[in-house]
DNA sequence: GTCTATAGGCCGATAGAC
DNA sequence: GTCTATCGGCCTATAGAC
């Protein structure tokens, strides 16, 4: 028999206890990391007691799992979007994946948090496969996109194809990483407004830094 | 009277007790983060007792913090290196800037690190505005570098300043933080080496991901 | 300056009532 | 499923001998 609730898939078999437990965690590892987070902090932001946590995770890392695999499966989502735009140009199919990339780390900032605080932290290998496994899917994506565009002959041949593609995610995800710094700098005018970023980007990136000749 | 040690200007005032501290706070703090590193560890690794640590440094924090400053004054000294190529053409000073800061962060990937966490921990201020200072400074020496380039006609000018410099902080610093991971993917084959890395996106940043017309 | 000993509190985790 | 009460241990920080 099927369940009777309809949670998404990513938070599947886990009752009405044990998602709010998991809501209250996302934001507190999110901001501060696996260390600097205790159960107790968890339970008084879910209203609850540390017991009950314990009662719907077998321990601490136990629910930090969970919370990462939930925020893997939010960035992931990104991938089924682009897939459905599939019938367009190169241009426009890379164009559509670089805007989608940004806007899903803007969506769910915590996920894209707790990514980063995985792959900064070399240690305990608690998600870091979890997090190395969502940054490859996106990357290899971005790798096919720029390959068609090159054998259609619109991009450039003579330069690495995974460098193009890594040029193209390190600059969203720095944008994203590095934006509450980035308001503070008066020479900076693009961080409000991501979209005007991103396009801006991603026709300096085509067109090149060097004046036309 | 000047005082009898020759110490950098970083370490300044710190007995050797304190700074063999500080060299084992300095990788525990850098890859763990402020919360999950506790006084013992640091003891343990430093060969001393937490009392000494207390004794040399007023608390957790004021440890934490003078492991930022020696690590936004490692980082800071990319700039005074910079300064000592200044007769050269605009593009060789932005190549070299832009070689040296992907070099200083390898030459010191736990201050980088360090900067990093904090930078990615919104809360509780400890030294975040240090590392703001640090990213800033570097920031804005670039958008000078490139406005020279602009002025000079070599680089386009119906382009955002600081986009171009943001495009070539973000491209280093993503390389250095993403590096444990490309090492993993089989499409990429530049993680391993750093200079031709460097080299081959400052050549695709300056002609642009398009095919020349 | 460096140590041992210890205070007082919070940690993750468990037991057991309801 | 949720709670209170509690365990042993580790935490930051201090006191005081040497």
């Amino acid at each position: 028999m099927m369940r009777v609730d309809q949670n998404s898939k990513l938070d599947n078999a886990l009752s009405k206890g044990a998602l709010s437990i998991l809501g209250a965690a996302v934001p507190l590892f999110a901001e501060k990391g696996f260390g600097a987070v205790s159960i107790n902090d968890i339970a008084l932001r879910a209203n609850t007691s540390k017991a009950n946590i314990f009662h719907h995770f077998k321990s601490k890392e136990g629910l930090y799992i969970a919370v990462m695999k939930s925020a893997c499966g939010h960035l992931a989502e990104v991938l089924d979007k682009v897939e459905h735009v599939d019938n367009d140009s190169p241009r426009k199919k890379l164009e559509a994946f670089f805007t989608l990339h940004l806007q899903s780390l803007q969506a769910h900032p915590q996920s894209a948090r707790l990514i980063q605080h995985e792959l900064l932290e070399n240690e305990s290998q608690r998600g870091k496969h979890l997090a190395e496994e969502v940054f490859s899917k996106h990357f290899t994506r971005l790798v096919e996109l720029v390959r068609e565009g090159q054998s259609q002959d619109w991009l450039r041949k003579d330069c690495d194809t995974s460098l193009m593609a890594f040029v193209l995610v390190a600059t969203n995800i720095f944008f994203f990483e590095s934006r509450s710094v980035l308001q503070h700098l008066p020479e900076v005018n693009f961080a409000e407004s991501p979209d005007r970023y991103n396009s801006a980007v991603f026709k300096l990136l085509l067109n090149g830094f060097q004046k036309e000749s």
